[in-house]
DNA sequence: ACAGATTGGTTACGCGCATAACTATTATGC
DNA sequence: GCATAATAGTTATGCGCGTAACCAATCTGT
């Protein structure tokens, strides 16, 4: 591949991501909340309670992550952590009730935020996004498998499969 | 847009943020570079001297965040910042020649993740990325239409038209 | 010429990311 | 049962991002 290319692309995802994130922030600002930790949020309002390890593991980031993310949504009373009853080194983490209907609201702006993003594209190339992003996503990936638990969900279309 | 779509498009953007920034971090660090520095090298490479202000422009970010890298890539001998011979508030910011050397590593291993990030999609998908993705940022851009400056730089093929 | 607006750059601070290091707990193999 | 390895969570630190605030220089309109 030619540099123009790669930077093309390369430019284009960082840019992506800048403006995305950004445009998040904004969106998020009014509910109190930083980019990231929507993301936390919707995953307890989808899978329920859990530890924290797995949080960090669902989230697709590391553990301090996940500490600092956490310790900040319990003060601000949208999250408790209890210790595990069977392991004393774990904490289970899960929604409030204010926490819940946080999460309801923040659902909301997400369709908002994702319908902004695919403004003007046709409907096929916005059904086929996920996955190519997904698909890029795993190429560059180099932790554990187990983050591939992230990308199927995030995918709502399957993922090509990849020989790894 | 259902919940669920929007979620899959945004988890998708949110992941490949993540990953392909941690890659090439991980590709940058031999050579002394943290994401983020790479792109304002390039840009002086690509462009050469310039003002502060044009560099926080073409890159799409703040001015703050271009005063901290520069610092940092001055300290590191990697830059020259100059008063600005026709303006007593600016400097203008070119490469050393360690910068230039050092541009051309970074051209070196962008274009291995570039490679890497698309392994095993289709030419044709990869041809169209960087205009699709632009659109995605040019959609949730709510900075000047400056930005788009940014955008034109880094697509190698035309983005569409957007009525704005 | 001058006041107000704009621009260039900096500093302070907050944020989610990361890594490294640490302590405590649990699991595993002998 | 015990030593070692692995795991859970935390703290400290660094990073590029952002916003807010500030000061100085320059531009613009009267």
């Amino acid at each position: 591949m030619e540099f123009e290319q790669a930077d093309a692309l390369n430019q284009a995802i960082r840019l992506l991501s800048l403006r995305h994130r950004a445009r998040a922030a904004a969106l998020l600002a009014p509910l109190g909340l930083h980019p990231g930790q929507e993301a936390l949020l919707l995953e307890l309002a989808r899978t329920g309670p859990m530890i924290q390890a797995q949080l960090s593991e669902a989230l697709g980031c590391e553990p301090p992550s996940v500490t600092l993310m956490t310790r900040k949504l319990e003060a601000g009373g949208h999250i408790r952590r209890t210790p595990a009853p069977s392991d004393k080194r774990a904490s289970i983490v899960e929604l409030t009730d204010s926490g819940k209907a946080l999460a309801e609201q923040v659902k909301q702006l997400w369709c908002a935020l994702a319908e902004e993003t695919v403004e003007g594209l046709p409907a096929e190339t916005v059904a086929e996004l996920p996955g190519i992003l997904n698909t890029l996503t795993g190429n560059v990936d180099t932790r554990r498998p187990a983050t591939q638990a992230a990308l199927a969900r995030s995918s709502a279309v399957r993922s090509p499969s990849k020989a790894s």
